[in-house]
DNA sequence: CTGTTAGCGCATTCAA
DNA sequence: TTGAATGCGCTAACAG
């Protein structure tokens, strides 16, 4: 018997719906013989509950979206990965939404959780529109982002201790000037990785100097453009931190154009372990984070939020490590002066 | 007014719920001056569907599967992107699902649309597990792969006409000696690709031969394993077409390790522009597929079979063209002999 | 411990 | 052209 509804389940056990139904979702309120005759009646049946029945009943949806800042950008897949398996396992499904770098967008998404067409939100976006912001806020869970004002259960990475993290394993290579081209400075993460490449410097007691900060974007070209524009300022480096791998690997291309080989004059450490980073020419040094069990945590979370079980504002801290490749080196003794 | 019901317009507009309901989705079926007062009456109480009421009623979900090969390849991310914004504007979400190499996850996913959880399948690998594709199959597009025994909706590109194009790129550059590594055999656009190869060797009189070709599998170290392999073999090449970016990358990679540069000793041509492409050193010759059009394509024919309005089975083919950027060059006079 | 009853919000018969 | 009535499949009060 294909498709079995519970009243047909309900007739071949001999009980009635609400006992099968009991049965099905809280075995403990039900008679141990009453329990077996419905499991059986089940399993003859072939019986599977219409999800789409049991959640407008419940008046849940079973969606999560999982809103990202950039969706063309891979670092958010093993994230989706990990929310998409944990979320599979425990009945839910995860739409996974763009939010641009558009207000509009996000409270869309929000407005899709308040028009009961998905439970939660878990949001990768440092931002949320004011006018969203100031309403009730639907079920929200944040990862590896801040939102300043909003108290909400996070999953973070330490990007200060991470940065500084960076900057020690270049210190240990004997790099005493040392320039850092940062994320886009109105993300707390981007503040947070400078921060950590400060105290680096000044622990290791190093003056940093701030002609060898370059604020970029995150993206491969403003990597490029970070070397040029540290290169033009006539500033002294051996080693560079850059916020992410997409920067660092433009900071490479551009070296190699003005004549500088990685890591043999310049060092450089990235941020993320990306596909690529591994394969890339030469491999990255990198922090990574762990993606996957980031989005494994996210949903978790998620589900405890949503399922009312969780006991305040959960925080957690995801640890990060140095991944050592082959595009940093030991300090030469005479230091490079660039061109 | 918040959240309005059906119900609740129906009295603003001293009209019945039928009538409500018929005003919105047949308005044709309505008196002139009934729908302006229903429409009124919507308008002041901000009545918007509840879409699980609607789709739970219409025994419809409003969810697509996008089924792929390997949800951690970027490859996909342009593909969903297209499709998450077709498919948001006209009112339905994607779940993305991953088959990995795995028949079990992608019979669970069909198992997803019979139970009802979503309305059909865009699928983005080239099988179907035997006992699935044995019973009555769910709407289906395939994207991109080709189920050789299964007449479904399809939106493809040309893989032999685009294996063609790359080594004529090659051969118009001077070159008569070139590998090529081949993507899984297993699948359709691996076969093609490699026929395309063929093809275009013997339309410009060189004689094809079998140890110039490798058997990879898509992955970068198969690219690797390509080059060692061809060289292993004694071959002598000038250019190499790979099935696809990540293995040209590899190529590129080993090709270095042996001390040959590229392009000026061995050109390589890829396949995909994936992001990195662009950026990789060198910038990487490659063949472009419309990836995100493909993907508004693929959800516009979903939207078409699932309306029912198809008139017999689509097929479409996206054009491809070839990006030439620095990992192709004139073949040198006096050719290189691997060594 | 179990059955009866009453909806969730809407679209769709069937009459009028 | 419209309204009344029905039910999608299930869960949750409320009695018993």
């Amino acid at each position: 018997m294909r498709g079995a509804n519970i009243r047909q389940v309900a007739e071949l056990a001999g009980v009635s719906t609400a006992t099968v139904s009991r049965a099905l979702t809280q075995p403990d309120r039900v008679a141990e013989s009453t329990r077996a005759k419905v499991l059986e009646a089940v399993r003859a049946s072939g019986f599977v509950p219409n999800r789409q029945a049991v959640d407008f009943r419940r008046q849940a949806t079973g969606n999560v979206v999982l809103l990202v800042r950039d969706i063309s950008n891979p670092f958010y897949l093993d994230i989706y990965g990990g929310v998409e398996e944990h979320a599979f396992a425990n009945g839910y499904r995860v739409l996974m939404g763009d939010a641009g770098a558009d207000d509009a967008r996000v409270g869309r998404y929000v407005e899709m959780v308040r028009n009961r067409q998905a439970d939660g939100l878990i949001l990768m976006t440092g931002w949320l529109p004011a006018e969203t912001a100031a309403g009730p806020l639907p079920p929200m869970v944040v990862a590896l982002e801040q939102l300043p004002d909003l108290d909400l259960p996070t999953i973070a990475i330490d990007n200060r201790k991470a940065g500084h993290l960076a900057v020690q394993h270049l210190i240990g290579l004997g790099h005493r000037s040392i320039a850092h081209i940062t994320g886009p400075m109105n993300l707390v993460m981007s503040r947070e990785r400078e921060a950590g490449y400060l105290a680096a410097l000044t622990d290791a007691g190093i003056e940093p100097q701030p002609q060898l900060i370059f604020h970029g974007n995150f993206h491969y070209s403003s990597g490029q453009a970070g070397i040029r524009a540290l290169v033009g300022r006539g500033g002294t480096f051996t080693a560079v931190f850059a916020a992410n791998d997409e920067m660092a690997l433009g900071a490479v291309n551009e070296l190699r154009g003005l004549g500088l080989r990685v890591p043999q004059d310049v060092s450089i450490v990235g941020f993320d372990d990306l596909v690529f980073a591994e394969s890339s020419d030469p491999p990255l040094t990198t922090i990574r984070q762990p993606r996957r069990a980031i989005g494994t945590e996210s949903m978790r979370m998620m589900i405890s939020l949503l399922s009312g079980q969780s006991a305040g504002v959960e925080r957690i801290e995801a640890r990060v490590e140095l991944i050592e490749r082959a595009s940093t080196a030991r300090a030469k003794t005479a230091r490079h002066r660039s061109p």
